[in-house]
DNA sequence: CTGAAAGCGCTTACAG
DNA sequence: CTGAAAGCGCTTACAG
């Protein structure tokens, strides 16, 4: 491989000649630049970006944190990181942690091996202790998007969980739901545990009794839809409608609910949480709630650009989602109404 | 941030002796080495990364470079490759081409720039200079997975596209049809080139005449499927069948099927490819060819650790495929079987 | 505008 | 088993 020092004495100058003209070209007289240019290209040179990274200390990289590939909820945000970063000069890395705490661990130490200038993290599940040093200071450039923490303040950009899946309970009670169910991810969990309060307090605040056994802890795939709604169909007390907190989830109570013979929005409403491009190809059509996940992404690109140009960041950033309504929802059968007493 | 120089002080040894006690603890004395780690932990001392590996002329890293991140079909090669990387000490990087070929070249100079010890490529959509040099040689440690390139010799693994796309096209014919159109990607990639002659000459194999306007491209997402499918069963002499090179858009297919009132399968047989799992969550449940997703980033990594730990790797493995037959195909309806002169 | 020199933080023959 | 020294390939104050 060649290196500045080939170019140099192709070039008949010194090595400090041809790293500025090459990284600073109005640095040098265009009769230089041109010999080392032509030089460079004779020789075939490519900087060592390791050898540069480690003398200016800056890698110009940031390391995108996904929990796990699998989820297609990831690909717009990640678009929405990328369309501002490259615009920045920032490369991109993906981090996938396929779910394991060891992994996720690996991606954060890219920062403190001096690999990655920050860290952008789509996973909440990060041990303290890699974010925060004993003076309970955050101790490295990083922004949380579409999770947050319960207590580290990290800068985070969020939709309101709490809010959008009242929204969604209320939508059904609006049509005379009263029998409303939900198929929830890992309540330990703030973003899990936050939706899950927003639909047992809208209940409450309409005076409707929540059940236990109608809230169900799955991770939110096809087949924990499925195997969730499968349950709740079969309680001797089956609800009027399902709201799951992902739309693969709802795809999988769509598919038990064909097979149970129950016809879907007739005698059971469904809703999903994201707004995938799948859920308007699935049958019926679903009824959703729209998360901005480009916006989440570009948003906190946008942060933990300022955070690494110096700039006291935006310590919490909330975007706005909307309900979607679709084929998959409809009032409840009429002897199932709910009854509002005057 | 504390270096090697820190800890040495600390430990009261040369920065030689740190070095070896951290990465190779049995060249030095057990006292020396609880020293040295003592120290090492006390200054929050953490290696830099970017230094070693210029020292090393090795990151232990390989860029895996994805055409684009939306589809969900390489979350499980990608989980291939991991689990293969990760038991031979290599961390992966996911590099995102968004479509784009100024993006893609970013990731393969990852490797000029020593940042990254090869590059597992699922995409073939590559510029033949960043990888053959002047004397047409292969110039770095890569590996194409799930896509070839036509004349370049690269190690390459993959399905056999011709033969896959025959089964299915097989299936149709012993079922009876004869008015079988494709819906296929780019045919400039040798990937669906293959697929479309193999699904042509088994129809001349059979006799069948092919028309042109059955055989239709597209970049085989949902909304691809949807499109290219209307404009399919708007034909005067519309297919009993349509063989789609992607599930997302079979699935596509199957929206405007029912949009047209034409039920599936009775009067239209869609066949998918792929088996992504959503196929087994559409209405009705999709016929499709498997791929061995995962197997394609096993294989694929083994064969780039075979390179860079300098042995010759076997330049090509075809994996199997399988026809998966579920809801969506059937035989046609009686007025348009084919009538096979014996 | 240009060059000599130092230094980023490691690792590793070499010598003892 | 340990240390002094060189060097991986860059960039950048400093001096001219």
């Amino acid at each position: 491989m060649a290196t500045v020092k080939d170019v140099a004495k192709l070039a008949g100058v010194s090595t400090a000649t041809v790293s500025r003209a090459l990284a600073n070209p109005e640095m040098v007289s265009p009769t230089t630049r041109q010999k080392v240019e032509k030089a460079a290209s004779e020789v075939g040179y490519s900087p060592n970006g390791l050898a540069r990274s480690l003398r200016k200390s800056e890698s110009k990289t940031i390391v995108v944190v996904l929990p796990n590939i699998d989820s297609t909820f990831f690909s717009d945000v990640v678009h929405g990181i990328e369309a501002l970063a490259h615009k920045h000069g920032y490369k991109l890395l993906i981090g996938d942690a396929g779910n394991e705490s060891s992994r996720l661990r690996s991606y954060f130490e890219l920062f403190e091996s001096k690999q990655v200038d920050g860290v952008l993290s789509l996973s909440s599940n990060v041990p303290e202790s890699m974010i925060i040093n004993s003076a309970g200071e955050v101790k490295l450039p990083i922004v949380i998007a579409g999770e947050y923490f319960s207590d580290i303040p990290v800068p985070t950009v969020h939709i309101d969980n709490h809010y959008s899946a009242k929204k969604g309970v209320e939508y059904l009670i609006m049509m005379g739901h009263y029998k409303i169910a939900c198929i929830t991810g890992k309540r330990s969990t703030p973003v899990y545990n936050a939706r899950v309060n927003g639909h047992t307090e809208t209940m409450k605040k309409w005076k409707i009794p929540v059940t236990d056994e109608y809230i169900m802890e799955g991770d939110l795939s096809f087949i924990a839809g499925y195997n969730l709604g499968k349950q709740l169909l079969s309680l001797p007390n089956k609800p009027s409608a399902i709201v799951c907190h992902s739309d693969e989830a709802a795809i999988g109570v769509l598919k038990i609910a064909r097979e149970m013979n129950i016809p879907v929005p007739s005698e059971l409403s469904v809703i999903g949480f994201d707004n995938l491009a799948m859920s308007e190809y699935c049958v019926p059509e679903l009824t959703t709630i729209h998360q901005p996940r480009q916006l989440i992404g570009e948003t906190s690109m946008k942060l933990l650009l300022d955070i690494l140009s110096g700039k006291k960041p935006n310590p919490e950033m909330t975007l706005p989602t909307q309900l979607i309504v679709r084929e998959s929802s409809c009032p409840p059968p009429i002897d199932q109404r709910l009854q509002i007493d005057l």
